[in-house]
DNA sequence: CTGCGGGAGTGAACCGGTTCACTCCATCCA
DNA sequence: TGGATGGAGTGAACCGGTTCACTCCCGCAG
């Protein structure tokens, strides 16, 4: 049943009496009288029609696409790229999702590519913000990176991670418990200037006593059991680990079950994400969550806001909710004092 | 650098002393001589032109929108839809993505939305595929509908799971190691018509000799525990639970943890979609993968392949691979024969 | 030599909105 | 009373392609 045409601006017009021009101006509430305005939208509204995106788009300049770019391999900037397309619909926007693998020359690839696509916006987990490939891409062409502060570009609004209340809430945490040394395991990124949480984690176990060895690993279970085991292995075996990823975390499970090491007594874990599957592990996680609506949302709407209507400094920052639950416990370990 | 305009297609034709009819057919192949073509298309290179995807939009009446609608909680299918958007990408199709939530008055409302989006086409995971709203889809808008038999529309293109091979062999294993009473959860569907993979197990376990127990269950880990305790907790306790998705087989792992029913020694647990954290448990969970690159890359050119291209029916289907891993087990088991 | 078929190329309409520059007219103030 | 003000509404250009109907011309058959 496709039954009637599809209903035109012109269809509208002459239904109101009234020109093209004036019925656009008073669909849109940008001039006419009150009374016009509200009279020509009944009488769409009656006649079901609503404006063509397309032949819009052509006119005004703006295509409706967004671009969701980034690292989309883990499970948890998936699920962010799937609300981030949701919500993008809500906005009758549509998406164009490109996963860059970490790869700053396929995020170059992909920026190039849009272009071409005239999308009107990006919103961007980058890989690589200190590239200069960022400035090939048109001026009016919105950008909105989401990441920690130093991952995100400082030129474009952003979404921010508090990755510093969430790495000194996790030492401290650690530290209250008595651990003394501890194992950070981040996930590997090509381009990582400065390694951020990195450094920041080592000054802050400095101030509260403990000794952090950084790690990288990657972000798939399998490799990050490696890497913990590594780490687990050598001479001075951490009693904790914070791992940067729920999925790093799953890794260090096994790589402690494999080294005949049982979580918390004699391992502490602590993840960072709060995947679906962090309670489902025994002992459950123990990690930090974060608000992903309210992220996804702030991501849009500084996408769709016009300019200066946020924030003055174009930026928001996020800060992870700790969760305790089953994987950490006192060092050494009261039940057993020097038996 | 901005710099440069966007060129357009006119500044093609004048660099060619041609009319701009000439060179949108050269480009495009259609029409003109062979030499003009190259020689067109070599211009256009040189030039760095590209067609401005929203006016051939408006001109040829193809918006380059297609729209992904579906059950979208949980990973599997997250993840499936990432897949696709990147394939369609891929073809300079941008995409939206609806997540339904297994409801029919949201799949209805997303359909109806999409009409005024003016997509040229829907990659589905049906909720209701009998629902009378389908014919509310414009004629000239593609579907191709990913699923299994019975849920997937049998009007449109579709991408089909052979769930009767998965199920089959699913149960001929668990027959194999002895079995004879298997509990089967199943996602709940609000409107399942047969219930097909239900009716199916049942058919399929009387012909081999098992008792199939069927119980649905929420898809997320939590709900899934409850539905698995309860299912344990009966007076014919299953020796086998075989879980139509990973989630709820990660439920099930659970539920046996809190009933003191260790697997697969005391109870065996079969998983289906072979999720990345199915070879995380411990015991390492036996299941069933998919291609899914092959089941994205079917469903993206059975969408932009002209009619008639693909296969006869216009249907592909695709069959599971069983991944044998460590979470099912000979019952009764043979180190404790009957001691 | 005439007539015809067909490939190459062209001008203009068209897709369906947005926006600019303009006219018209009622109102208000000097 | 006359001129400035400004809100309501209009015609036409415009966005950048696609496609239709047409002309022109060359080659070939009758």
């Amino acid at each position: 049943m496709t039954g009637a045409q599809r209903k035109t601006l012109q269809d509208i017009a002459d239904a109101a009496g009234l020109s093209k021009a004036a019925t656009s101006y008073a669909l849109r509430g940008l001039r006419g009288s009150e009374a016009t305005q509200t009279r020509v939208r009944a009488i769409a509204d009656d006649l079901g029609y609503s404006a063509d995106p397309i032949a819009r788009a052509l006119a005004s300049g703006r295509s409706g696409n967004v671009a969701i770019v980034g690292s989309l391999r883990d499970l948890w900037r998936q699920g962010l790229a799937v609300m981030l397309s949701e919500a993008l619909r809500a906005q009758e926007l549509s998406s164009i999702i490109a996963d860059v693998d970490g790869s700053p020359q396929r995020e170059e690839a992909v920026l190039r590519s849009l272009a071409a696509q005239r999308v009107d916006g990006v919103i961007v987990l980058p890989v690589d913000p200190s590239a200069s490939y960022w400035a090939e891409v048109p001026a009016q062409t919105r950008i909105v990176s989401i990441g920690d502060a130093l991952t995100a570009r400082p030129e474009s609004e952003s979404v921010l991670f508090d990755n510093e209340y969430g790495v000194g809430t996790a030492l401290q945490h650690l530290a209250d418990l008595g651990h003394r040394s501890v194992g950070l395991l981040a996930p590997t990124l090509p381009t990582t200037p400065g390694r951020p949480a990195e450094v920041l984690a080592q000054s802050l176990g400095d101030s509260m006593g403990v000794t952090v060895t950084v790690s990288s690993s990657p972000s798939s279970v399998h490799g990050a059991a490696l890497a913990a085991a590594q780490l687990l292995s050598g001479a001075e075996r951490p009693t904790a680990l914070f791992c940067l990823g729920d999925s790093i975390a799953f890794g260090a499970y096994r790589a402690a079950r494999e080294l005949g090491l049982s979580v918390p007594e004699d391992l502490s874990i602590l993840g960072f994400d709060d995947s679906e599957l962090a309670s489902l592990v025994s002992p459950e996680l123990t990690t930090f969550g974060w608000d992903e609506q309210a992220i996804v949302d702030a991501a849009v709407s500084a996408l769709t806001l016009p300019e200066g209507t946020g924030t003055a400094s174009g930026q928001v920052m996020f800060r992870p909710v700790f969760i305790e639950r089953g994987s950490t416990a006192r060092q050494p370990p009261p039940s057993v004092p020097n038996h």
